[in-house]
DNA sequence: ATGGTGGGCCACCCA
């Protein structure tokens, strides 16, 4: 039994449907983690999902700002909406798939959109970057005292880290860059240590091999610069590791007409 | 060093 997962940061699920359903029609995923929806649970195109063969979703939404979602073939159960650091912001639901869509243990399946940070990397003087870090911090901390990647478990979505240096076009130049500062690095790995947490990507594609899913919006030309970050993950707990099957990233939809600045992650799962 | 481009939504905030 093969399932299939996709992530997506969309910057707007009402604006982009279109982008989504041509994805969807090309790919097919069972199951697709959406971030930046950007839209009310009541704005949310259900009935598009619906006619393009996902009848089941979960939503966490709000007016304006950020947003996930996870649409399905395969039917959900929503397990928690988390609010962290204590914000209201909509950065996280969670559901599981059924053990009989699963290969025969439930999957807990997280999807999160991590704070951005803002520009200056200085938690003193920004904010944003504060909310970040404690962000981060709060995600490790509750693995922990969770158990959340003790059993058969998958975190997904847009965390504002590359954590490589060939997860960024230029290691040197991105060090005091938001996103890819070690302090926020060292966070990220904290929270992969507390699953502890396979990366899916990374388990398919040496680390010698550079590997984007964000290509910023003020390029010139994207493709030709190339100036990308990877930004996007799907991270699998150890009892999965034996079932991944194949990682793959849609470049291609990044020069498709009105594009997110992301691009969709696929992973392959074998049971 | 700077400014470049997007989305939501009506004055800006966010990325």
């Amino acid at each position: 039994m093969r399932l299939t997962l996709a992530t997506w940061n969309i910057n707007s699920i009402r604006l982009r449907i279109d982008l989504v359903a041509r994805f969807l029609r090309e790919q097919a995923p069972h199951v697709l983690c959406l971030q930046e929806t950007k839209c009310r649970d009541s704005e949310f195109p259900l009935a598009a999902f619906h006619m393009l063969g996902y009848p089941y979703a979960a939503i966490n939404g709000q007016k304006g700002y950020h947003g996930v979602a996870i649409a399905s073939k395969l039917p959900l159960t929503v397990i928690d909406r988390r609010s962290f650091c204590e914000k209201g912001d909509a950065r996280h639901i969670a559901v599981t798939l059924a053990a009989s869509d699963a290969g025969g243990h439930a999957i807990a399946l997280h999807n999160f959109y991590v704070p951005s940070g803002g520009d200056e990397p200085d938690p003193a003087v920004n904010p944003k970057f504060a909310h970040k870090l404690a962000f981060l911090d709060e995600m490790a901390e509750w693995m922990t005292t969770e158990r959340i990647g003790s059993s058969g478990a998958i975190i997904a979505g847009d965390f504002n880290i590359a954590p490589l240096e060939t997860d960024v076009w230029n290691h040197k130049a991105l060090l005091r860059v938001v996103s890819h500062t070690p302090v926020e690095v060292e966070k990220l790995d904290s929270v992969r240590e507390a699953g502890p947490w396979v990366d899916a990507l990374r388990h398919f594609v040496p680390p010698e091999k550079s590997l984007y899913t964000w290509w910023s919006y003020r390029a010139r030309d994207w493709e030709k610069s190339d100036r990308g970050r990877r930004l996007d993950h799907v991270w699998v707990s150890e009892s999965l590791k034996p079932r991944l099957d194949g990682a793959r990233v849609i470049r291609e939809s990044r020069g498709w007409e009105r594009p997110s600045d992301h691009v969709p992650v696929l992973v392959h799962f074998d049971f």
